[in-house]
DNA sequence: TTCTAATCGAGACGGTACGTCAGGTCTTCTC
DNA sequence: GAGAAGACCTGACGTACCGTCTCGATTAGAA
């Protein structure tokens, strides 16, 4: 049996409310104002919390919204991926473009990003939590096609999971519009053919193909 | 003439010495201790400045680190590309690696772009003098080879240039290793290989080449 | 029979153990760290007993020391004085003496005295359980003299006695030295010997001796 | 010529209305509501001035209090004595007797005493400025009276002056009630009765006084 | 023995004040 | 008029205690 006992805790337990109205309060604050506004102050304030007991249980007022955040997208990665390879990849990366360019995630994304660089608890979390997964289900379905022959032996997962990824956040951290799904299908089938048409890397080849005229 | 005379104007001038003083103050402190040691406060006091005076010519401290960070970088996008369209991407790719791994323009830029979350003016600022111009230099080489017909009609072209610039700020703003250079010739030909696969877009090839099984 | 019997009530008794826990471990705090470190909090941690519980005995910290500093001195004035008048007031006065220079009770009797600015309820006890007895045994010699006759019928007794008690209360509250033994001495006898004195007050007497020129 | 020129200074000059108005509000918060009132976040809101500066300035609410204090009572030990040594003293005993009964000044100081219990700073202030100007003016006059011969050579001139003043201080910390003018006559003679009949030191007469029946 | 009423401990929670830091604004003097 | 010096206000920080409040665990006399 690993689902051990309730284990009869002592004390007052923790409320439940309080914890949910702090979450609410600090997604609200920093999706109007942003970052500046999302103070533990502000927060305390809105949720009717003491400020006291933000501090007991989250060591910033970034590791609140990024707690939001989670509970937000929660289970997102874990769908089941279409029949074959390009499917499953679009699939995750939509998906992907779909958070980012959601009103209510996009900026908080964007506000723990930025705090992000000057506090390594978040830039932690954020890597562990949040982008760790989201790269490692990508990674996963490529590494598959190579495995099964769909991709060539000497393709580079690293640089095609980027090239895959990184579009949506490099559009949300600069304020720039996101692509749409037509885009977005673009995008893979881009990067799919481009580990397709590595194979041909022999220099021949490669000067045909750039000096074409 | 639109270089007008240098308008004699009255009063004492504007203190060269203050205003590098405070631009190297500035950098100094961002490059340790991020963000939150790169207040005006501290950059006054290390730059021996008056506070007063660096609210007269600069809105925040992240405006201070912006224009050191243009010092920086300045002329980086002029240099003439390659002979060949992809040497010519991968002069540029390259170039944007190198400033975002470099140890002193690096964490300069990720401080900024956590300031341009709370910051519309710096997000602007971003945006106009650093994302457009290199975003430029490299649509212009793409659109070229596609008006040469090195590349096909119908190449998407911002999906190219995402794919090509957005990977190195993805891995700065959450603190991932660099690309090694040969990551980056691979990201590069990839996109290439990419945009050109596009064209035999034919069910028959692609249905080939991805239920291979 | 005004004890009445132990009232054999219901329910787990209260600990003795814990009692004196925290009167000991309040003294010990407030002796080093002065009333500041003498906290509520402090002493819990210390006594290793539940806030809680000393809520539900005390209204605050310093009735604590309070409490402790009662049972360092219980029965302190019930020692017999010596055979006469005068003994019996320097023995009572020395005892005074020794109690506030001692390091013990001194600095605990300091902090509740500063406690008592601004707590009613201490004030109070203070008074009636601290000050009244001391003064009222100081006054019963003198007041006793005064019948016997040793001391003139019109003696102030309240004057007299303040003059007497007053002096290492003063000097405990302003952090200065105590007086020597010598001192205390010379202290009773002046008063004595002042009261005394009260009785020749003709003119022709105080102009001898204020005017002699 | 000892009085410099202005110096001039640089800067914006403190405000003297700053310093009024929270000196002002200080005493009001302690004079209503003791210790406990007169904190620095209420005097703050009070004197509608930032917390902040008030920091700059003073190190704790005790030490407003006790400036103010300060500036009530200045200038109050300069008063010139009557014409002999037992009406000077007398009219230096009820003038510190009226101080510490006067109801806008007694409760200022013994907020400022049970300060002084945790607050070495405060301790130091008040014996200086407060205690050491006070008793040093009365042990004047009692030292004079020695030189002049009208007192014993022998006279303790500290045990004289602890008994003349410690009264009103003991009376004030525990809220006792003060002494008419009267009494304070009474105690003036006392003591100094009691000075000039210490020269019948000598046993035989000790026991002749104290034996008397 | 079992019931029952109290003590005691653990810990959550809302508060108040602390003392500090930084951001901005304003005033005054000097160069 | 630029710059330096510095006073001032605002707002948020993170911490320390306060006093209250659930809970569960313990204890011992009463039923």
């Amino acid at each position: 049996m690993d689902d051990k006992q309730p284990a009869p805790r002592r004390g007052r337990p923790r409320s439940e409310t309080v914890r949910s109205a702090v979450l609410t309060a600090a997604a609200e604050l920093a999706l109007r104002g942003g970052p500046a506004a999302a103070t533990v102050e502000a927060i305390a304030k809105r949720a009717e919390v003491s400020r006291t007991t933000i501090y007991k249980w989250w060591p910033s007022a970034a590791s609140i919204v990024l707690e939001g955040l989670y509970e937000r997208v929660r289970n997102s990665v874990t769908r089941p991926p279409g029949s074959n390879s390009v499917d499953a990849i679009t699939h995750h990366v939509k998906a992907l473009f779909g958070f980012l360019a959601d009103p209510e995630v996009g900026p908080l994304l964007r506000n723990v990003i930025a705090a992000s660089a000057s506090d390594r608890a978040i830039e932690h979390a954020l890597f562990e939590q949040w982008i760790t997964p989201r790269r490692g289900a990508i990674a996963a379905i490529v590494r598959d096609a190579v495995g099964n022959g769909e991709l060539p032996a000497d393709t580079d997962v690293e640089v095609a999971v980027d090239a895959l990824v990184s579009p949506p956040y490099y559009r949300l951290v600069f304020g720039m519009p996101t692509l749409d799904d037509a885009s977005i299908d673009r995008l893979v089938q881009t990067v799919w053919q481009g580990c397709l048409g590595q194979v041909d890397q022999e220099p021949g080849l490669s000067e045909l193909t750039t000096h074409i005229e």
